[in-house]
DNA sequence: CTATAATCGAGACGGTACGTCACGTCTTTGC
DNA sequence: GCAAAGACGTGACGTACCGTCTCGATTATAG
């Protein structure tokens, strides 16, 4: 119904940049349209005529902060050590308040929004994992070796410990994690 | 501050029934505590009571039916055929949608309260996870490898998959995963 | 807080109008705010955003009624007759089962609440009081004697047996009473 | 239904004291079934026991109270003068309060209740009133004079003032009601 | 001098109304 | 016709009391 062409930027701007304060200060959970808006100097309408709700807001808050980082992983010609450096930044990442936040928020949006969900998955969880994957199959792992499943058995137990708090996330986890999964995929010492 | 020596059993157990019951009917996000309440013939204070929310009530009510499993895994000698079978196990769960809906819910409420999420890992995870550490200890792993890891490594990319579903996750998953993991873990056809 | 200029009258007429029914069918009591804003197809908040609560809206909804009519007592020349008339009328009122009650609660609050107090003595009583102070100013009564006294002593009486029942409210009463004050106010049959 | 035989007269006691140092405390509009027991260091359910709820505990501790003061006016020979006297009372009274708090949940009491209102009519009000009529028929006020309506005119406009606060409650209001009430009723400087 | 029955303090229970909060829509006023 | 502002109807929230009910523990008669 309305019309993009007369669309405020400046507004569009203040309410993302007021979504990403507020949910480092309060959290996905305590966060509300009102807040936003008020925040961002604009009204609540503005905010419901262009995005579908909060949930809808939030997506596009994250999604450009995050994406379009380089998205290859270096090569040293070591794939243990290339997988550790990848898995210990992911482990800094989640041990960082803000950005931990920030995940936070995006994996409610993926758990709540079928629709979005897709939208998180392609624009900023895929090229990361094709990134290792390519490295995976770059660093000479057995053909028969399913490389998604390699890229998840990285990812995996990293993001269910942090969801999950299971135990402590640090970097001996990671580096625990690529010896077990460099023997899971036929390593015997190369890379 | 309540006496828990008089508090209603019956009163507990209309109100966990009514909770699952709704969970199955009205999903999680339409759930409130007025409907249990009502559902359940109780007053709802009796709910903020013992309870402190709608949050605390639907992982007690999920806790309640998943205790009555005897929480031991089968050991038919063969460990590779028994980790099949939970995960498979695990993968159906997750297909079922009212269960996938509630657990995707529960988890969402995970990430916003420190509290509830110690709750849902030591009540509702924990459980699960040691009777798999469990059957893994008796399955002849060697001692060097860290089991709490070794089961994460299991889970792990099961539930990435299933939070981020970055593609199907069906039984031949399962069976890859366990295969993969089995050779991690230094696994030569015995178990 | 809320700005007076955007106030729906539509809403306040239908909440007022709401009010007074509500009083007749369920009296005052009995009658809650949640009630008010179902019969006026309004919202609770919009009663709480413009009112302090119940007793408010039962003033104001009072007020509203009283006020339009005309607040000048007749002058007959025979201000015995016109005093009559006025006591007559309030005691009529008094035995309105409906308006009755709703008095009688509006003095419990009253007792209670100063800020009512205050505007229920402005905005209902004085008005009435100060129509029979000018009557009898304009009737020649003796400049040293205290109006304000006099008119107490024309309704205290009335009040005093209403509240406490302590005999027959009827139109004798009013009567003999018009009769003592005119004594007590010397008057030698003119007026 | 419970037998008053085995009524503890430690509870019952300590219960109208409660009621009454609340009463003062917090007034009746805020007074609580459940205050009042925990005060007393009663159950709730001795209250509702014995009596009937938080107006008939509030009627029985007060009317023990009050009652039973000597009920007859001092004669003089002077009847201004001990009218005088017992309105300037009556004005301190008011004025006190303690004294003012608990007529105040007294006179609720006795609009929102009628079956009680009669008890505190002639228990409290009655001999109080009956006193200042047997003075005015001593002090030789004609006979077609109406005593009932006499002794009202006197305390009428008092507690009207008090209850609606229409202007200052003070000795000068009271020794000008005198006066007019005397003239009211014929006198010519006698008594 | 027991026993046995009612009262007691305590407090959980099913309810109902409260006053607040946020929702998503609608209305007003000014660019 | 979009924007800021904010009032509106709606409905869930968590709290406070209500009056009833269920507990042992404590009297206080009646056998």
């Amino acid at each position: 119904m309305p019309d993009p062409n007369r669309r405020n930027e400046n507004s569009r701007r203040a309410i993302l940049d007021a979504t990403r304060a507020l949910l480092a200060e309060t959290g996905y959970a305590d966060l509300t349209v009102g807040a936003i808006a008020a925040r961002a100097g604009a009204g609540r309408q503005t905010i419901y005529r262009w995005w579908g709700g909060k949930s809808a807001v939030v997506l596009d808050a994250l999604v450009d902060t995050v994406a379009a980082e380089g998205m290859t992983l270096p090569d040293s010609g070591d794939l243990r050590a290339d997988l550790r450096a990848v898995l210990r930044a992911t482990v800094a990442e989640f041990a960082d308040p803000v950005l931990s936040a920030t995940t936070r928020a995006l994996t409610i949006e993926t758990l709540a929004d079928d629709d979005l969900a897709a939208q998180v998955r392609d624009r900023l969880l895929r090229p990361q994992l094709d990134a290792v994957k390519d490295r995976l199959r770059a660093g000479g792992v057995p053909p028969e070796v399913d490389l998604d499943l390699a890229v998840e058995l990285l990812f995996g137990p990293l993001y269910h410990r942090w969801l999950l708090r299971t135990g402590p996330l640090d970097q001996d986890y990671a580096d625990g994690l690529v010896d077990l999964v460099m023997t899971a995929i036929g390593d015997r010492r190369s890379g």
